[in-house]
DNA sequence: CGAAAGGCTCTTTTT
DNA sequence: GAGCCTTTCG
């Protein structure tokens, strides 16, 4: 059988090209996932590469997952010696496998945002700057752009220009020292420590050049130039990279990615062989021609020819509504009445955003109407306070040097230790130039050049206590299993106790969650020690992407923004918030390479649907607290009026008075008597029309109704009481 | 030391 | 409207 018999010409170029560099330049929804994967499966079956000799870079975790399915499926057989994932992951490897040689632990942890926040914090104080008049934020954006170029502090001092710079390489100075001694890497230190390594120790490079014949890079335009050089430097050898990408949907600069990477490629290897891809099999024509109208306005592009043979399909649906409030109920209402029609099942509607903050609203008219969605990383579960706390614990047990983790969870629960006690310890510790849990450790035996603790006898005993706790977990650490830890570190420090006796009420939910991290760990690690398990479970929690965590297994309608929706399509979508301020942002308003951007967010967004598109803004939106007047999405006046319907709810004149929320509502909201609140309690087992079989967690009133929430197989949502249309159940 | 209360500033997008 | 920080009091 051909693997690349179902492929179309172009298509079938770019995967047969397995020799010398390629340049794949593929249009949304040319079928490039297709073409990767099979060109994989080429090299495995037809060429007979060994699977082993085969790097693929893919831009999130999720893609990486799915093109090992479909691979096993092609190849009908084990992928499990390539080496699959994200630049991030695959550094991971490398460094803890590899990197002893130019000093870096294999212990290591993985500092992210927020650990940064922390320690950017802490190295302003140190600077002696005032920490409130830096953003951290602002700081860190420095210290990445510097990493980004592969600057050290001592190298970035050379290229200062102004006061600021001179603020964060002093700031950066103390951010790396924290970090060394923490035996902690960044997101960007796993990019830039891999390719130092190669640059430093020519014969690791010439093992991981000679393993590795074959190279493919996904989603190419958002890539940094560290990542660029790190391809460069694998790929040495035998020079077969492949990358694909789409100057077009690069939307990433913002974090240093930088699409100049596709022109440098060109010039890096003259050689290259180019191939287009540019038949479009996703989408209507009507969806193609919206999304060239408004990517054509973009000035820094070379123009492409994009066409599909698809039908010419409907219009593409503008809507202005008055509040945010009333946006969310048409979206709801709306794929409430396209389902009823028999237009797609739940899971094949997607709505969109610039921000995250406008996911709340739409959330709430999700949950009023009791219709199931899911929100892609809604209050991002690793970064809850509870999941956190317990991922400190376990990250100090696996490198104890942590010292944000410490500084985390040494007071978590209340063990008496407070701010002063926690400063006096970070002082004696850099006096010592020891690690605070080295110092710890050191609190009753010989300190170093005569430093003595400077604790009190009753402080003393406490901070003892506390190393004691985290020295019998390290020791447990190395004989139990991944679970037997997490619950050891659970009971032992006493953050269950603490946690279900929060006096906000939440308890009960923060420990659902610690539950829930719990399921993780307990996932099959294969047969590694108990260390390398710990390491795997760190990695995996630290690493993941926000959509990784999509869950396909249930039919719902996806809240997603514009940056995780690239990559993925839906048969209908729906993008909110199209108004000038939103979409483009204002923060780009002085910048037009800025605002190019912005528009091929757009661009990604509307090109992720295959049948319907709507685009969607609110009159009047409240931003920060104050209610605002907008305009419509600069974006809008560059698709033709032949495109677009408005729809025959609206009157179409200028200043058209909105229909009132009830014209598309369901009917109104009967009041709940607050007796009927009592009627439902923890524990009760309940019946919901979409969600099937459940059981209550909790349920308190609200204004004239109650606030109801259950657990269905697998997922937790809240409900209105008088929408809910709830059946008890025994 | 810790809990509670009040005041402050933000909010783009994320591996 | 929320999360973070500072202040205040016990």
């Amino acid at each position: 059988m051909n693997i690349l018999a179902n492929l179309n010409p172009a298509q079938r170029e770019a995967a047969e090209a397995i020799s010398g560099p390629v340049l794949i330049l593929a249009g949304p929804g040319s079928g490039k996932t297709r073409v990767i994967t099979h060109r994989v499966a080429y090299l495995i079956k037809t060429c007979g590469v060994s699977p082993r000799s085969i790097m693929a870079v893919t831009f999130t975790n999720k893609a990486a997952r799915e093109m090992e399915e479909r691979l096993i499926n092609l190849v009908s057989g084990s992928v499990q010696d390539l080496t699959l994932g994200t630049f991030h992951a695959i550094c991971v490897r490398i460094l803890r496998t590899s990197g002893t040689v130019a000093n870096i632990d294999p212990q290591f942890v993985i500092y992210d945002r927020e650990d940064q926040i922390s320690v950017v914090k802490r190295s302003i104080q140190e600077a002696d700057f005032d920490p409130k008049q830096y953003a951290p934020g602002a700081i860190i954006a420095a210290i990445s752009s510097a990493k980004s170029r592969m600057l050290s502090p001592v190298e970035f001092v050379k290229t200062e220009r102004n006061y600021f710079d001179e603020v964060v390489s002093r700031v950066y100075e103390n951010y790396q020292r924290i970090l060394e001694e923490s035996n902690a890497l960044d997101f960007d230190d796993l990019l830039m420590k891999t390719v130092l390594l190669f640059r430093d120790y020519p014969d690791i490079l010439a093992r991981y050049q000679s393993r590795y014949v074959h190279l493919m890079v996904d989603e190419f335009q958002d890539t940094n130039l560290v990542q660029y050089e790190l391809i460069k430097q694998i790929g040495g050898k035998y020079r077969n990279i492949c990358v694909v990408g789409d100057p077009d949907q690069s939307i990433y600069s913002w974090r240093f990615a930088d699409v100049r990477n596709i022109l440098n490629f060109e010039k890096d290897y003259p050689d290259v062989r180019v191939v287009l891809l540019e038949e479009n099999y996703r989408s209507t024509k009507t969806i193609l021609e919206t999304a060239s109208c408004i990517i054509s306005a973009n000035q820094q592009r070379k123009p492409v020819n994009l066409w599909t043979q698809n039908d010419e399909g409907t219009s593409t649906v503008v809507v202005e509504t008055y509040t945010e409030q009333e946006e969310a109920q048409f979206v709801v209402s709306e794929i409430e009445r396209l389902v009823e029609q028999g237009e797609h099942t739940l899971g094949e509607y997607a709505v969109m955003y610039r921000t995250n903050a406008q996911s709340r609203v739409l959330e709430e008219a999700f949950v009023r109407y009791g219709m199931p969605y899911k929100l892609v990383a809604g209050t991002r579960f690793y970064e809850r306070r509870e999941v956190k706390d317990i991922i400190a614990y376990l990250r100090l047990i696996q490198n104890p040097h942590d010292s944000v983790s410490l500084m985390r969870v040494i007071n978590v629960p209340q063990r008496g230790i407070g701010q002063q006690t926690q400063l006096k310890l970070a002082a004696w510790a850099k006096s010592m130039g020891v690690s605070q849990f080295e110092a710890l450790t050191r609190m009753n035996g010989e300190s170093i050049d005569n430093l003595k603790s400077p604790f009190n006898s009753h402080i003393s005993r406490v901070l003892k206590v506390f190393s004691e706790l985290m020295e019998e977990l390290i020791s447990r650490s190395k004989e139990l299993k991944l679970t037997e830890l997490f619950d050891l570190v659970v009971e032992r420090s006493g953050y269950k106790e603490y946690i279900l006796n929060e006096v906000s009420g939440d308890g009960q939910e923060r420990w659902e969650n610690i539950l829930e991290l719990r399921s993780v760990a307990q996932k099959d690690y294969g047969d590694l020690s108990p260390q390398e398990c710990l390491a795997a479970f760190l990695e995996e929690v630290t690493l993941v992407s926000d959509v990784d965590g999509l869950d396909e297994s249930f039919s719902a309608v996806t809240l997603i923004t514009l940056h995780q929706a690239k990559g993925l399509e839906f048969p209908v979508v729906f993008i909110a918030g199209m108004e000038d301020g939103l979409l483009p942002h204002f923060r780009t308003f002085d910048d037009p390479m800025q605002m190019e951007e912005e528009r091929r967010l757009c661009y990604v967004g509307v090109t992720r649907a295959k049948q319907h598109v709507y685009l969607v803004r609110a009159f009047r939106r409240s931003l920060m607290g104050r209610s605002q007047v907008s305009e419509p999405s600069r974006f809008l006046n560059d698709i033709p009026k032949h495109l677009i319907s408005t729809g025959d709810w609206k009157d179409g004149s200028e200043n058209a008075v909105f229909p009132s929320i009830q014209t598309w509502n369901k009917p109104a909201a009967t009041s709940t008597p607050t007796a009927v609140v009592s009627e439902y309690q923890a524990g009760d087992h309940v019946y919901h029309a979409q969600f099937g079989q459940g059981v209550v967690v909790s349920c308190h009133p609200v204004k004239n109704d109650a606030e109801i929430v259950i657990a269905f197989n697998g997922a937790v949502k809240k409900l209105l009481l008088s929408f809910a249309n709830l059946e008890k159940t025994d």
